[in-house]
This record gives structure tokens, C-alpha cells and sequence, in this order.
DNA sequence: GTGAAAGCGCTAACAA
DNA sequence: TTGTTAGCGCTTTCAC
């Protein structure tokens, strides 16, 4: 009872085995009649195609692996909702991989990936890790690779990327437009190739102009970037808004914001790139650039199914901007 | 070169497959001399097991599914981070499935789990729901069937649940502890089996004391909390202290705390059930009684590995709790 | 319109 | 110590 299988109900029925697997399929040389046998017996026992054999005998799966450093973050948390969406949507189940940005658990995954012969993996490239040889073995044995958000510089592979030149220009712009004269900005690491093309995206927009005083400063963490406003609003010039780089900075920012009581907008303008939801936490809601790993989900998603209909020039794509007013600017 | 199979080992060698099987497994019948020549050329030529093919003969799968209302949730994620962990530490991968409260939705999942032949899945039931019955199938398809967080209240299944109760009542004492007397309480939703758990252990915990005036307000939402905060703190008799159910509450609450410049915890004083990173934004730090899915995570794979090697009455845990110190009180 | 047969890549009992 | 064989559940070509 617990397993049918097309041989079973083949059994009582007294057909083929062959004849079983059309009519399921709905092949239009099998008889009405067969079929309504088929499938009604099917129903009642229960019959569940067994992915494991069909995918032995046809040698595909429909399975994509997608690797992230953490899924506590909520960035990658709706990158993955929308993969997961998409898939689901097509038949496709996901197999969800961390790396805690440690080279040793990649490969674990990446091994993971190839055994399970998934059809495809959507992967970041994070930093720490050289070994862009394990996944170029995926490209080899021809499974498509999508790179997302933490990508390599080579060329060579699927791209999918924030438009970060945009949304970080996008969020000067609106800096100039408000007048703002001292402005304290807090970008990540240094060595995120991220952190660079915001940051030079940024300060490019105040090249030219020299009324701004801009402070740039690099947190590491969101416990950095909460030290660093608590020293700057401890001066007496204070800064007149602050530029987030992510989510993750926003909220040590906003927290020693709230420890010195600084009013905002009042005494300070706000403004952040970030994925949308923690923005709305507090108030005044924060004003910020778009920054949206759902978007990003959908368009890596797209980008993977044209990889599966043959699309195999690697391409470099980017989720488009967009500037969310709160009321902290 | 792309697809490396045992065939093509034992041709190379010109030895037959079960010997090159064997030999990949440290079989110890097999020669070190053989061993060796066939590891090294496994090797070269990057062979990597086929799991399909393991999987269909063996008729296991070193698979779990995981099912969560949604991944856009830190509760959840946590939880999801736990399982996929210790599920890569055995070689299990993991199939992460959303289901967004809808029935429909779980209903595919549900297909895709049996269809993948998973061994194993972590759910939650989620309240709309009432399809008990494809659940059930899996049971007597005898795999393991772990529910977490909303499970049902159905016997005869594995419950691995928050201990509710005994966080709620943990509150309740740190409120009775501080002498609080004016007590804003906002649970979630009434329908909700877990609502009705913390909230009767809270309310009994003041049940004997008439000193105490106990608000009790139910909100569905993060805005709904902000709202009904929004409007007692408006009042001449302002609560002095409010106690949140979940961390999308104490998010709503503190927003309109944030909005009225409510001081914390001089003029109010705020205590949370939280998975434990929502509390740590806000400065004071919020004082919370932990609720933590990773935790939660853990205990639940600890049940399936018990699962898979044997047990099969079904068990009800709880993972504990324990209040954390913020300044919020 | 249906059936027989081969084979996907692997494991494991049995033989030698 | 190694090889032979059967078969997991399915799809698909070819034959009738």
C-alpha cells in the first residue's frame, strides 16, 4: 500500500507497464476507456511518480540548489521567497545551501549540488573564498550557474546584480536635492566589491561640488556602524544626515540615534539603501533606495530559465532602483 | 568527460563495476593495489556519485523537506538555518518549500515531498488549513513527520513546540517583579493555538493579584500593534509597561513608543517573547524572554535523527526559555 | 492501441 | 579478491 508504482497497478489491471505510463500521461494513442481505468486506479491507490526514477531514466531533475552565506538576512530571505515562488511554479523544488562564507562548507555544497545533479544553482560569490575552480565543474557538466548579488569579477559567467551605481547615486541625489551640508555616510567592508561601487557611485555625485562635507566611513558590522554615529553625534558639529549603505548599518545607526535622542529629521536627515522592510520599523518611517532582493530573485529566476531553453552566452544583468520617501530626510 | 559513471571506471581499468563500486566505498575485500588505481582515476576524472541513481536503487533519499508559512521571517529562517546545519553535517540536503498559509500551495509541496521521495520533513501546520489527511499520507508512507511551532492538536504526531507557557509566565513574573501595575499585554491573533497558550499562562500569572490593572488586546498584524499602542499611549492613564507576544508586535509598539517620544523605561516599560535579534536594535536594548527558532531547529532535528533509527511514538518537546536582560524595563 | 525490451547508474546477493 | 547478475521505477523505441 505504501508504495504503488506503475508496475503494481499494471498488475491489476492486467496491461502493460508501458500502456500504464501513457495513459498517466495522457499520450493520445491510448484509449479513453484504458485511461479512465488508469488514472481512477492511480487515484485510489495513491500512485506517485517516483522523481528519483524518472529523473534516472530521462538524466535530468527538478531541482535547483541555491547557495547563500546565511538565510538569517533578510535580504537573502526574499531573494530566496522568490526563487522559491518561481520554482514551485514550474514544477521545480529547491534545495537551500549555506556557506557561512566558509570555503569548506561551499564545497560541501557545491559537491552536494553535483551529486544531486540539480539543474541549475543559483549561487553568491562570497568574498572569502578563491575556489571559483569548484563552480567552474558545474560549467563544465553544463549546469547552468547564476550568479547573484556577491559576484565574480571574471567574466564568463551569469550575473545578476543590484544596480548599486544607481541606487547609490539615486540616494546622493536626493542628499543634494535636500541641501544637505555635512553629511556622515557608512558603507561595509572595503574589500566587498559591493562596498566599492557604492562608494564610488556616492562620492563621484559630490565631486563637483564643494559646499558638501562628506565623512565616509567603512563598519564591518552593524555593532560598528552603531560606535561610529554614537562618536560622530557626540561632536558638536554634528552631521546633518547620514547615509546607510544597508540595512545592516541602518540599524546601528539608528540605534545610537535613538540612545542621543536625535530628533529626525529634525536634527538629522536619514537616508539608506535597503531592502524595504526594516525602514518601515521605525519612526518617521526611513527614506530609502530600493535595494530588493525579491526583484533580484525574479530576475535571476528569468535568467536561469532562458540558461534551460539554451540561452548560453553569459550575460551581466542589474534589478533596477527606485527611491521609497519616508519621512526622514 | 562531463558525466563520470562506475561503467566507465571499470572500462577504463578494465575491471568490472561492482569492483570499482566497491573500491569507492573502502570495501575491505577489495586490494589496497585496486583501491588505489580506482580512487585515483575517480580522481582525474572527477567522478561524483549519481544520487538519482543511489537514491532509486538504495530507495532512500538523503533528503528532508521543510515546509514554513514563509522564509521572510526570522523566526522561521533561524529555524531554517538550525535544520540546514545539521542536515549538511550527515549529508542531507534540504528542500525548502513556502506555503504562504494557503492550502493550495501546501498541497503542492506536499506532492513535491512525496513525489521526491524526501525522508523526512519538518512542517508547520498552519491554522487555514485543515488537510490533516495529506499529512497523513505521508505517515503511512512511514516518513518521518516532524510539525513545528503550529503544529496540531491532534495526537499521533511529532510536536516540536516553543515552551509557550512557561515564556509567557517567565514575563509575567519579570513584570510582577518590577511592580508594574498598569500592564498594556498584545497577544496575536485569537485563533491561533499558540496565542491561546501565552496568553492563558499569562493572564493566570496575574490571576491572584488585584493590584495589578492587566490591558489584554489582540493584534494581526505589526501595524494592528502599533495602532492599538498608538492609541492607550494617547490616554491620560498610560500603561507602564506593555508586554509583546511576538517580535512583529514589539515592533509595532515600539514605533508608536518611537512616535509619542515615549522614554523607555522611564515612562513605560516594554517587555517581548523575540527570537532575540529584534530586541538588540533598539536602544535600550529590549528585555525579552527568548523564543528561539534556532534552538527550536535543533531539538527538532534531534527528534527526526531519532526518527529516522527507529522511534516511532510520536512525542510532544518543548525547547525552554530564558529572559534576557535588556533595558527596557 | 498496446506490449516487449532495453537501459538510465548504481548496489548487493551470490558465485567463483 | 573479484565478477556476474538482477533489479530499483521509469521512459521510450520498436514491433505487432
Amino acid at each position: 500500500m505504501s508504495d504503488t508504482t506503475l508496475k503494481k497497478i499494471s498488475q491489476v489491471l492486467g496491461i502493460s507497464i508501458s500502456t500504464v505510463s501513457r495513459a498517466l500521461k495522457n499520450h493520445p494513442d491510448i484509449s479513453d476507456a484504458t485511461k479512465k481505468k488508469v488514472t481512477e486506479l492511480a487515484e485510489t491507490l495513491e500512485y506517485e511518480p517516483n522523481a528519483t526514477a524518472v529523473n534516472l531514466r530521462t538524466k535530468k531533475t527538478k531541482l535547483f540548489g541555491l547557495m547563500v552565506p546565511s538565510v538569517t538576512n533578510m535580504f537573502y530571505d526574499s531573494f530566496i521567497a522568490a526563487i522559491e515562488e518561481e520554482s514551485r511554479k514550474i514544477g521545480y523544488s529547491l534545495l537551500i545551501l549555506q556557506n557561512n562564507e566558509d570555503t569548506a562548507a561551499e564545497s560541501d555544497n557545491l559537491k552536494l549540488c553535483r551529486q544531486n545533479r540539480v539543474s541549475g544553482l543559483f549561487a553568491c560569490y562570497s568574498h572569502e573564498t578563491d575556489n571559483l575552480a569548484a563552480f567552474t565543474k558545474l560549467k563544465t557538466a553544463e549546469i547552468p550557474l547564476i550568479f547573484f548579488d556577491k559576484v565574480p569579477d571574471d567574466a564568463g559567467y551569469n550575473k545578476i546584480c543590484l544596480a548599486d551605481k544607481e541606487a547609490a547615486s539615486l540616494a546622493a541625489d536626493e542628499l543634494l536635492k535636500r541641501n544637505k551640508q555635512n553629511i556622515l555616510a557608512i558603507f561595509g567592508s572595503r574589500n566587498l566589491s559591493i562596498t566599492k561601487r557604492r562608494l564610488e557611485s556616492f562620492t563621484g555625485s559630490f565631486s563637483n561640488n564643494k559646499k558638501v562635507s562628506l565623512i565616509i566611513e567603512n563598519a564591518h558590522s552593524t555593532k560598528h556602524a552603531e560606535e561610529i554615529t554614537y562618536q560622530y553625534f557626540q561632536k558638536q558639529n554634528k552631521p546633518d544626515a547620514v547615509f546607510c549603505m544597508s540595512d545592516e548599518i541602518l540599524m546601528g545607526v539608528m540605534k545610537s540615534l535613538m540612545r542621543l535622542q536625535i530628533s529626525i529629521p529634525a536634527q538629522t536627515g536619514v537616508i539608506s539603501l535597503s531592502d524595504g522592510s526594516i525602514p518601515s520599523i521605525y519612526y518617521p518611517e526611513i527614506s530609502f533606495v530600493e535595494t530588493s532582493g525579491y526583484n533580484l530573485g525574479k530576475l535571476a529566476f528569468k535568467r536561469m530559465q532562458e540558461c534551460l531553453t539554451g540561452a548560453d552566452e553569459p550575460v551581466e544583468e542589474f534589478v533596477p532602483s527606485r527611491f521609497v520617501e519616508g519621512g526622514s530626510l
